[in-house]
RNA sequence: GGGGGUUUAGCUCAGCUGGUUCAGAGCAUCUGCCUUACAAGCAGAGGGUCGGCGGUUCGAACCCGUCAACCCCCA
């Protein structure tokens, strides 16, 4: 049968993605082996497959599969989130489309709108994933709010309120004007803008022309200003403190205060206090006192208090007001300023800080536990150096702001029974709120009376009980999935959701398991393009993954993406990369060609084929150590570089060179069998990163029994290495690339035989000569105890090898090598015997180093013996 | 402003507790080959004052100090 001489990826695919799923290799049910379970990542249920899935499910896809090789009973939970804002968003954007107002419906109609479009869109994402080879066990399939899960984050609500843990307050937020909610601190991002200074003058109350300047980047909160705050030992200021001022447009009279958060250096060194609008001026408000007072709107406009500028957008308000400070003579002159700014992570609409209502969750006695077992290592972060970022956060850690206004989430389970923001019960059901309001209240409460809070919850306080809640470890607690299951042993994650999520993970899981909920944090880094900037969808640099998976098919980009990208490091992606992953598999498969068109005889074995056995042998153990070790340490791409050069350069470059027999020579039995048990490991090995090439070849190479599928075979065991093969390879790959070398300078091509002589004692014959004589083409291999005249020569380990080419030899370039030679090597002896002459450093060095120095002596002094034997005869 | 990190070949990175004349890999580059598994390939080669300066040491890419550049997180 004709076998095609490139590996066309797409029919395997499909075939074996199919065959895996029939098989059921993918799920997993609590047996009597050692669990292995990753929770992925839930991506937003509306989400489209990028860049930073494929990188991460990658390595978790490497991780789980060779789990399940290593005889362990591997469970890779998939699922995706309800991401409250990110959708909600998504669903008023298609209804404006449609020319439907979010306003116009009630809540149950948005809802119904919003999970028609989850149902539409909803788990593309987890179909492409599988295009990408994802061994996930999609029986398992969770949504942050199916049913149960949604249960379990009531619960959680509820206990963490009955515990104290959870309160309501007025508190100043960030405030998204666009999306129309608070978001967490974690959810603002911000950037350094180009802005303006304004220095503004306020009059001194009670004294003729007498001014107080401030600076400020936002005039338009001069409105609602409640103080002018200095530092106390500024000596500009000492008289003014305790005077009032008035604010300008508006004739307001606020106090000057004095405060040691005031920078003496920045701006005039007077602050305008505006403790609604500033989360820093907020805290000044407290300390002192002062009344704030809020001039916004929700949506980012003025309200009453803004005078004449009611109704008006901030931004508007800013412009205008310039120009009214500037005309009636307030304002004393503008700067440039580059300041930072918030922003919201979903709207990108500039944060408003701002008092309102909200829930909290009190962090921190709930984060102590996460933090030690982080940092006495029950928790590994790899890489580790994220431990110190974990730390700061966690030791400054903030309460957790978890209402959001909107309608798209789990609906937070607080029921009011009157106006008054006190009167409020927390339940699960209307009914129980019932009775508890009556109860609360002292009298019977109407059903009618009873209004359930209009927010819901933050995404991430569902998705922080994600490693339990998928085994509804919350609603049916120790329930044998969980208790089998929990904790699960590694988690592979962007460090940019550290605390979103992984920190909150780690707090959920001491707090409702009372044990971590993962044993390994693995962070990946970000994407990047060639020129080093983050693949978004807004700069349009990221390539589509599937149409990558196209090109190159899926092991390919699997190999691609994952040949460079150390824990922790950002991912320079090119889309190169997917081609030496392509060429990678296509290389396994040439290799196979070979292989299977080798017609086997009962012939005598060639000694050469029993030593490059013997090697290969040793040198696959040496490198499955390697790989192994790799594995361990989370060193992913160091384990998949072994794994690539194990295969091509040992394999296929040396291994199959050794063993292969002439053009339509037959090959022994022994030397086939040996090679397809060695082809086998290599493609175990090969599977986690290029299953499906793996997949198709393990079955090409052997007719198999049903359930021989190298999705679940064993890994290979770990044998003892015995170093001497190792050596002599070592030494002949040497003399090889000598060969070739002289092959190459001479323009003799490598199907002309040639004469190799060695001047050493014939004692030295080894059976390994033979590699020799197939690897350099030798017509003869012979020792001999004087030089040879007319002849290439080199010297490797001290031993002199000569290649005689008649007329062609170039005496006068062999005399130069001869002589760069001699001068390298006499440098090296002077360097060496320097040190061996250093009386410090005979005192000084370890006994191994001095020894090792003296050979060093010994060697060159031997090489230099050679070489002036060598010259003196040219 | 606070904290963390990085700086080694053109690119991306290794280099464990300091010890083969100042060092490795992959990719890229150059040269020669369509050698019947693979040109998506084979063979060979070149390329680095290990960010700068100073110190400790018999010995520093590795330890200490300092300066510089860049990146990330937090406020």
């Amino acid at each position: 049968m004709e076998i095609a001489k490139t590996y066309e990826p797409q029919l395997a695919q499909e075939k074996w993605y199919q065959y895996w799923l029939d098989k059921g290799y993918f799920h997993s049910t609590p047996d009597h082996r050692e669990p292995y379970t990753i929770v992925i990542p839930p991506p937003n249920v509306t989400g489209v497959l990028h860049m930073g899935h494929m990188l991460n499910n990658t390595i978790q896809d490497v991780l789980v599969r060779r789990a399940r090789m290593l005889g362990k009973n591997a469970c890779w939970v998939p699922g995706t989130d309800h991401a409250s804002i990110a959708t909600e968003a998504k669903v008023v954007q298609k209804l404006k489309a449609e020319g439907i107002s979010k306003s116009d419906l009630t809540r149950d109609e948005f809802l119904a709108h919003a999970f028609q479009w989850k149902d539409k869109h909803g788990g593309i994402i987890l179909e492409q994933l599988k295009r990408l080879g994802a061994s996930c066990d999609w029986e398992r399939t969770h949504f942050t709010m199916d049913p149960e899960y949604s249960q379990s984050v009531i619960n959680v609500f509820i206990d963490l309120f009955q515990k104290g843990k959870i309160y309501r307050g007025v508190r100043m937020v960030n405030w998204d004007p666009e999306a129309l909610t608070a978001l967490s601190d974690e959810e603002v991002n911000y950037k350094e803008v180009n802005s303006k200074l304004f220095y503004v003058r306020y009059q001194v109350v009670g004294e003729a022309d007498q001014w107080l300047t401030i600076a400020t980047t936002r005039p338009e909160t001069i409105l609602g200003d409640t103080a002018i705050c200095v530092h106390p030992e500024d000596e500009r200021y000492q008289k003014l403190i305790g005077k009032t001022v008035m604010v300008p447009l508006i004739n307001r009279e606020i106090p000057v205060i004095a405060d040691a958060y005031v920078d003496k250096d920045f701006g005039t060194g007077c602050l305008k206090v505006t403790p609604a609008h500033d989360p820093n001026d907020y805290e000044l408000g407290q300390k002192h006192n002062l009344p704030s007072i809020d001039l916004f709107n929700d949506n980012g406009t003025l309200n009453a208090h803004g005078a004449h500028y009611q109704g008006k957008d901030r931004f508007e308000v800013r412009r205008e007001i310039e120009k009214e400070l500037h005309d009636k003579g307030f304002l004393v002159k503008t700067e440039d300023i580059i300041n930072k700014v918030g922003f919201s992570e979903r709207t990108n609409a500039v944060i408003e800080p701002k008092l309102s209502l909200q829930w909290f969750v009190s962090m921190k006695e709930l984060a102590a536990p996460a933090l030690e077992n982080v940092m006495n290592g029950n928790i590994q972060f790899h890489p580790d150096k994220f431990k110190n970022t974990y730390r700061h956060w966690m030791e400054n850690v903030k309460d957790w702001c978890i209402s959001r206004q909107l309608w798209w989430g789990h609906r937070i389970p607080a029921w009011y029974y009157s106006d008054r923001p006190a009167d409020f019960v927390v339940a699960k059901t209307q009914e129980e709120a019932l009775v508890l309001a009556s109860e609360k209240a002292g009298r019977a409460v109407s059903a009618s009376e009873l209004r359930q809070d209009e927010d819901v919850l933050d995404t991430w306080f569902s998705s922080w009980l994600w490693p339990i809640s998928v085994f509804n470890g919350l609603t049916q607690p120790n329930n044998p999935e969980i208790n089998y299951y929990y904790p699960t042993n590694d988690l592979v994650t962007a460090p940019e959701i550290m605390f979103f999520w992984v920190a909150r993970m780690a707090i959920a899981g001491y707090e409702y398991m009372g044990q971590q909920p993962f044993k390994n944090v693995y962070y990946t880094g970000i994407v990047r393009d060639k020129l080093g900037r983050k693949m978004s969808k807004s700069l349009g640099n990221s390539p589509d993954p599937i149409d990558l998976i196209n090109q190159y098919g899926a092991d390919g980009v699997r190999v691609g993406i994952l040949i460079s990208s150390p824990a922790g490091n950002d991912l320079p992606f090119d889309s190169s990369q997917c081609e030496q992953g392509r060429n990678f598999t296509n290389k396994i498969w040439n290799a196979y060609r070979l292989v299977s068109s080798w017609e086997v005889r009962e012939i005598e074995q060639p000694l050469s084929s029993k030593v490059a056995i013997e090697w290969f042998e040793n040198r696959f153990a040496q490198v499955l150590k390697e790989i192994n070790d790799n594995f361990d340490k989370f060193r992913i791409s160091d384990a998949l570089m072994s794994t690539y050069k194990l295969v091509w350069d040992d394999f296929c470059s040396w291994y199959l060179e050794m063993i292969k027999p002439g053009y339509q020579q037959p090959i022994d039995r022994a030397t086939l069998e040996q090679t397809l048990d060695f082809f086998e490991r290599i493609l175990k090995i090969m599977h986690p990163f290029t299953p499906f090439v793996a997949e198709e070849l393990y079955h090409a190479l052997r007719e198999r029994p049903a359930g021989d599928d190298i999705v679940i075979a064993q890994w290979p065991v770990s044998q003892e290495v015995a170093t001497a093969p190792l050596q002599q390879f070592a030494f002949n790959e040497k003399v090889i690339t000598q060969i070739r070398n002289i092959r190459k300078q001479n323009n003799i091509a490598t199907k002309i035989k040639l004469e190799l002589f060695i001047k050493a004692d014939a004692s030295r014959a080894h059976a390994a000569d033979s590699i020799l004589i197939k690897m350099g083409n030798l017509s003869l291999l012979q020792y001999v105890d004087e030089k040879v005249a007319q002849a290439n020569s080199f010297i490797v380990d001290g031993i002199e090898f000569f290649v005689p080419f008649g007329e062609q030899i170039d005496l006068e370039a062999e005399k130069k090598k001869l002589e760069e030679e001699m001068v390298y090597t006499q440098g090296f002896l002077k360097s060496v015997q320097a040190k061996l002459q250093n009386q410090k450093f005979m005192a000084g060095a370890p006994d191994a180093v001095v020894a090792n120095e003296r050979k060093k002596e010994a060697d060159a002094l031997a090489k230099m013996a050679i070489l002036e034997e060598k010259l003196a005869s040219l």
